[in-house]
DNA sequence: TGTGTTTCTCAGGAAATTCACAGGTTCCGC
DNA sequence: GCGGAACCTGTGAATTTCCTGAGAAACACA
């Protein structure tokens, strides 16, 4: 099931219409609450362990819907907690978070398995994106809800990073398919460039806060070029994207 | 749930309907005095501390819907005191206070989880605003409330800032936007210009008084152009703003 | 390794916004 | 009617904000 929220954003929840619930397991303090909050912001439920021990316990009583799990964890191993978390919830799906490098030999064909990752330093439109495909495919939460988002004519495919306008296809980057989602997520509301920036890049990105600006005139060219624009800007506010027809 | 005042301002209340609850936490006593009244002012029930130790303490028993916590306390660091919080308050959004080149390494990204901030030094009428937000989409008040404030046929949306009056779209500046939607929050009711200049320019604003006549000199041209007008001058005491039939 | 793509910094320029200043107007008490 | 206080608003300059081209650096992939 689905509801509206009263930004607008529609959020999962379980077939029950109870929220969606998520467990964090990561050593660094920091990272579950950044990924607690950011999660929270859904509209779901979140706990958080430490450790690996801490995970298995908790996920014990706290039934999670989904997991995001740090490979790197003080006291067992990755693999090993993923052993022990699917002896008590065989279906659970896991995202999975690793740094860069460590990528290839385990979590691929890991993520075979129904489950996803993503790399440190992340950003949080994309965990919760990955997280809600997780969970939209698990079966946990109702079915009804589409990948697609919709502005206008303007539509995005959450699943298969399709974007088109008016029916024509258009080529999206990785930021540049990130910041549209972010804006076509909270349509007709002004996004601070702060606020983008906190949700579209990494974490830890340090950069000049004019990227924000570059990218979005990357993506008028692309999805505004010669039409009705729908990227607006609110000058010593932010950015809005609405229907052209208004 | 959202009453309506005798003065005609909407408050949020809890779904009890008793009051909201906000903890301020800052050092200077000047700052907690601030928002305390410009808080109280909202109808709210303010509980104030200075420093984390005191935070996290009130907090327990006070058990706040909504936190406005300064990111430099003398005995503790911001996140810490964050993490504590977390602690007793899973749920509770915080409005951090923040330097205004404190910012990128620490706050950027603490804020996308559903808490916001504000630089110092902020403009009350903007703190009120984050908080506001906060607070309405935390759940702790309802969520019926909608955010477009309406006088006569004036009109305000505070997610897309758009202001349109007898149905016409107005392109107001992020101060002309400010200084309307303080109006607006308060219709029928006398500002005056300290008032104002406290509410919408930043605390330590140090330009000249004259501004407010300024602005709402921009104001009147832009809203009340030709049309019967909404904003009227009671000299020596203010401004204020009502519908134009009265 | 080489090539094409993507990300991001930097800097210049255009435009919008903010604000001080000052002269004008209205209001009010005397 | 006079004088002063309060208020209004035109002008213009300083500042802020935004946009975008150019190119360096990082990256992806063969």
């Amino acid at each position: 099931m689905t509801t509206t929220s009263p930004q607008g954003r529609t959020e999962l929840l379980r077939p029950d219409g109870s929220p969606v619930r998520v467990l964090v397991v990561d050593d660094e303090q920091s990272i579950t609450e950044l990924l607690s909050m950011a999660l929270r912001y859904e509209g779901w439920q979140i706990r958080s362990a430490g450790d690996g021990t801490g995970a298995v316990q908790t996920a014990r009583e706290f039934r999670p819907d989904a997991v995001v799990l740090d490979m790197m964890l003080p006291d067992m191993d990755g693999l090993a907690v993923l052993g022990r978390l699917r002896r008590e919830l065989p279906d659970v799906p896991v995202l999975f978070l690793t740094a860069k490098d460590a990528l290839e030999d385990r979590i691929a064909g890991l993520t075979a398995g129904g489950d996803d990752y993503v790399t440190k330093p992340f950003s949080l439109e994309e965990v919760v994106a990955r997280l809600r495909g997780l969970i939209r495919r698990s079966g946990a939460a109702d079915h009804r809800s589409d990948s697609t988002l919709v502005v206008g004519d303007l539509m995005l495919d959450e699943d298969s990073h399709e974007v088109s306008r008016a029916g024509q296809n258009i080529h999206l980057t990785a930021t540049e398919f990130e910041l549209l989602r972010f804006l076509m997520r909270n349509p007709r509301r002004v996004l601070s460039k702060a606020q983008i920036l906190d949700r579209v890049w990494s974490y830890d990105f340090g950069g000049q806060a004019n990227v924000v600006e570059l990218y979005i005139s990357y993506l008028r060219r692309k999805i505004d070029a010669g039409r009705e624009p729908m990227i607006h800007t609110r000058r010593g506010a932010g950015y809005l994207i609405k229907p052209a027809a208004s």
